[in-house]
DNA sequence: AAAGTGATTAAGTCC
């Protein structure tokens, strides 16, 4: 590393020019540098101030990695380097010679009078060192991730995720609640192809169409069709979405991405009928704390996925996930209500908090304080580095205060940014191009740059949960990073206002559902339809009223009724047509399918204003006051008096569930990489490593066929010996078997990882989508899952003790399979076989006995 | 006072 800083110092003080090619010196700071001082070469112009950064960011880094005196550096006079010294000084350098060509330069620390006790913990000093915070230790793989090329897990979060969701009952809705880069992709991607080896079809609802196509492209070097589903109106868009619906019923199409819009509409006719021929395997929710956050008001589509749901359970069964990297106990509370039924509900997850982060805060008098404190901190903090605001001509405005202050390779995205421009921005921060970016919250969704090093907020969040999701963009790469919020007394106004939510009222509420109900056509079994475009009273007022907005407050309507208790939601197979109707009818029938919902009452005093006041309106507060709460913590954290995790934790803590749920309770493991109240305290902002969480999850099912039940009887341990020798024998034999017991539910292997490979191979690739296997498990009798589970013993080594203990120690059948010469183990001179007490065969034996 | 998506339809079962 030495040696390449070495070389780039050279490079500027000889005056050289740069070469074109940059080589790959392991310093991303570098390569920024030099992009920069061409910029020729690059798209975006540079600025002087963007130069200024990013030596300091070279200096800065070298300083703190060396730990010793701070390093100089010779830098020409001329373009595109600064000309005046000025410069130099504002971006925290000492000009220490100048002469007519060159100035020789050295930076120092950032340390601003306006930040408390920066001059004790110098705010930009962690995100130069960059220092690793997280630990992540890949963990051992199963086998089956060769299906998408790997051979390990990323962590143990992501391993245990996708065996709970391998070994989840049917029906049963999960949610695999994983920190931030943990890697749930794999998570919903692995069982989705597992599943569809044999054909079938798993969903994964997206909240945009961007992520769809990421997702696409991440597949498409192991799955050969399209999988992104999204509305596109060119003739291309249409072909590429009548060709996924029909793969979808015939069975080919493996996954297919898409928008919850979508999914209720143009997509739900094909999922009926891949539904009737038993192919749906997975619904996968991916960001699944968008449903709340989201479906509240803006994107009512995400709330109706599960009345669709629960129809589609009535044709085929499959599972359904819920993933998400921020979950609170609303947020948990509303997935519940809506996929808590039918099927079991269960959550996995491995919660820490980020490390990565020190925050700090400042008050600003007034605007004209804040820009210059803004352009300050621009000057002196590491790059890559986001600049949040909350609106959109705020982003505007920030980007024409950096441009003059000489800062010119920034990107702005804000909702208002056309496709074509996000992408732009994309590809130019992934390359390098933009060393800021200035955003609303609209930027963040699957924007994975993982070397953020400074997130600054020129406002006040509306909620701690935005806050943190901001701020958790920086450090992705699990390397320490800066957050700092520069907040004005009227950004609290804004704030309160963002927050306050447009929730109905139960006057209006009642008065909707009324008018909803008294047009209710009953479809049978205690369901009923009813209209959503229909406003709820004839005034005027309510009559012009824009009707998709209309049709999202009647939404709004049954959704508050759901979470109350009143109704549930369902769905109904979409309209069949057949081809003498008139383009007309075909319209007119399939509007009313879209302007209709299916209900089923739940509490039959649903009319009364009593039950509204009794049942609805503490649901409805509840709603409003946890938003408070959620604005109220995100004050709390301006000027805090406990550490900021606390804070944090106290966001995304979960209780465990009421009694008839056994839900355990979802605990957040803490870090604090540096906040005002730990420096205040003198607590070391952070140290060492955090340890990844560990994960909890739910016992998973299991079953065991009714001969291999007849066999153990009572037993939970059957000894299998087989001739270690003869190996014809165990191909005539142990193949069988072993298919036989998967079939009959053994669903854990442990087996030496060098005799991986044969039984790989041996085994009949449909097994995977009856059931579901583990290889390869270290034997950790108190590790080991919970499932019916074979050990294979090749007798190269001696066997553990504890093998033969496993009947006492567990409530889930084992079988073990030993040679035959395996001596007893505290009698070496004799046969473990001709002494045992166990249950036990020899393998030919028992082949006879299952008759096979 | 922020955030995003969106056009539907068929028929069919073996040595």
């Amino acid at each position: 590393m030495s040696d390449s800083f070495q070389k780039l110092i050279d490079l500027i003080e000889r005056g050289d020019r740069l070469p074109l090619d940059c080589p790959d010196w392991g310093e991303p700071c570098y390569q920024r540098l030099i992009t920069a001082l061409k910029p020729a070469a690059a798209k975006k112009v540079t600025g002087l101030g963007d130069i200024a950064s990013l030596v300091r960011h070279v200096l800065r880094r070298e300083d703190e990695l060396k730990g010793g005196s701070p390093q100089t550096l010779k830098v020409p006079r001329h373009s595109p380097w600064p000309t005046h010294k000025e410069i130099w000084h504002k971006h925290g350098f000492d000009v220490l010679v100048e002469n007519s060509t060159n100035y020789v330069i050295r930076a120092h620390s950032w340390q601003p009078e306006w930040l408390d006790l920066s001059s004790r913990y110098p705010p930009d000093a962690p995100g130069f060192k960059a220092e690793d915070r997280r630990n992540c230790h890949p963990q051992p793989g199963d086998p089956f991730l060769s299906l998408l090329d790997r051979q390990t897990y990323r962590n143990i979060g992501q391993k245990e995720a996708i065996r709970a969701v391998l070994t989840a009952p049917k029906n049963a809705t999960l949610v695999v609640n994983l920190p931030t880069g943990s890697g749930k992709s794999l998570v919903a991607q692995l069982p989705a192809l597992l599943a569809s080896e044999t054909g079938g079809v798993s969903i994964v609802v997206v909240p945009t169409t961007a992520l769809a196509l990421d997702q696409e492209r991440a597949l498409s070097q192991w799955i050969d069709h399209p999988t992104a589903y999204y509305g596109d109106n060119s003739l291309e868009g249409k072909n590429r979405r009548k060709s996924i619906r029909d793969r979808i019923f015939s069975g080919s199409q493996r996954i297919v991405f898409t928008s919850p819009e979508s999914l209720l509409d143009s997509l739900a006719p094909a999922l009926y009928k891949a539904a009737k021929l038993g192919l749906l395997r997975y619904l996968i929710l991916d960001e699944a704390h968008m449903v709340e956050q989201w479906g509240d008001e803006f994107r009512p589509a995400f709330q109706e996925i599960p009345g669709l749901r629960r129809d589609l359970l009535r044709i085929c069964s499959f599972q359904t996930l819920l993933l998400t990297a921020t979950l609170t106990a609303s947020c948990l509370e509303t997935l519940e209500n809506l996929f808590g039924n039918p099927g079991e509900f269960k959550v996995i997850s491995a919660v820490q908090l980020r490390p990565e982060p020190a925050y700090w805060f400042a008050w600003c008098p007034d605007e004209e304080t804040r820009t210059q404190r803004l352009l300050e901190a621009i000057a002196h903090l590491p790059r890559p580095l986001i600049i949040y605001t909350t609106k959109v001509e705020d982003v505007d405005r920030w980007a024409q205060e950096l441009s003059q202050a000489g800062f010119k390779r920034y990107g702005t995205m804000t909702g208002k940014s056309s496709s074509q421009q996000r992408s732009e921005l994309l590809e130019q921060w992934r390359n390098q191009e933009v060393d800021l970016v200035i955003a609303t919250s609209a930027f963040g969704l699957g924007v994975d740059q993982s070397d953020v090093r400074a997130v600054i907020h020129v406002c006040i969040p509306e909620t701690i949960d935005r806050f943190y999701q901001e701020v958790g963009r920086g450090g992705r790469d699990g390397k320490a990073a800066i957050s700092l919020t520069l907040h004005t007394t009227p950004d609290v106004k804004i704030a309160e206002s963002l927050n306050e939510k447009s929730y109905i009222t139960i006057e209006r509420g009642l008065k909707r559902w009324q008018s909803m109900f008294s047009q209710k056509e009953p479809i049978g079994n205690g369901r009923y339809r009813v209209p959503i475009d229909i406003p709820p009273t004839l005034q005027e007022k309510d009559i012009d009223m824009n009707s998709d907005q209309n049709r999202a407050w009647n939404i709004r309507t049954l959704t508050l009724m759901s979470r109350a208790g009143l109704i549930e939601m369902d769905g109904e197979q979409p309209p069949k047509f057949n081809s003498i109707m008139s383009e007309i009818e075909l319209q007119q029938i399939w509007d009313k399918y879209r302007n209709s919902r299916i209900i089923r009452i739940k509490n039959e005093y649903h009319l009364d204003r009593q039950t509204w006041e009794s049942e609805v309106e503490p649901v409805r507060k509840k709603s409003l006051d946890w938003g408070y709460q959620n604005l109220n913590l995100m004050k709390e954290a301006l000027r805090p008096k406990r550490c900021l995790s606390e804070i944090f934790a106290q966001t995304y803590q979960i209780p465990p569930g009421l009694p008839p749920q056994s839900r355990p309770k979802v605990t957040v493991s803490k870090a604090c990489g540096g906040c005002p109240h730990c420096r205040q305290v003198q607590q070391k902002p952070f140290s060492g490593i955090m340890p990844y969480p560990k994960p909890i999850w739910t016992e998973p099912q299991w079953e065991i066929g009714p001969e291999l039940s007849r066999i153990l009887e009572r037993e939970k341990l059957l000894i299998l010996f087989y001739d270690a020798q003869d190996r014809q024998g165990w191909k005539q034999d142990g193949d069988r078997v072993l298919k036989w017991l998967i079939g009959q539910g053994i669903r854990n292997l442990v087996i030496p990882p060098d005799s991986q490979t044969y039984f790989w191979n041996h085994l009949p690739p449909n097994q995977l989508s009856t059931g579901f296997i583990f290889y390869f498990e270290k034997y950790e009798p108190i590790k080991m899952p919970h499932i019916p589970t074979l050990i294979f013993h090749r007798g190269d080594d001696p066997i553990p003790e504890t093998y033969l203990f496993l009947n006492h120690s567990s409530s889930v059948p084992r079988i073990l399979m030993l040679p035959e010469h395996t001596p007893d183990p505290s009698r070496e001179d004799r046969k473990l076989i001709d002494i045992c007490s166990m249950r036990y065969f020899r393998l030919n034996h028992f082949r006879k006995e299952i008759s096979l």
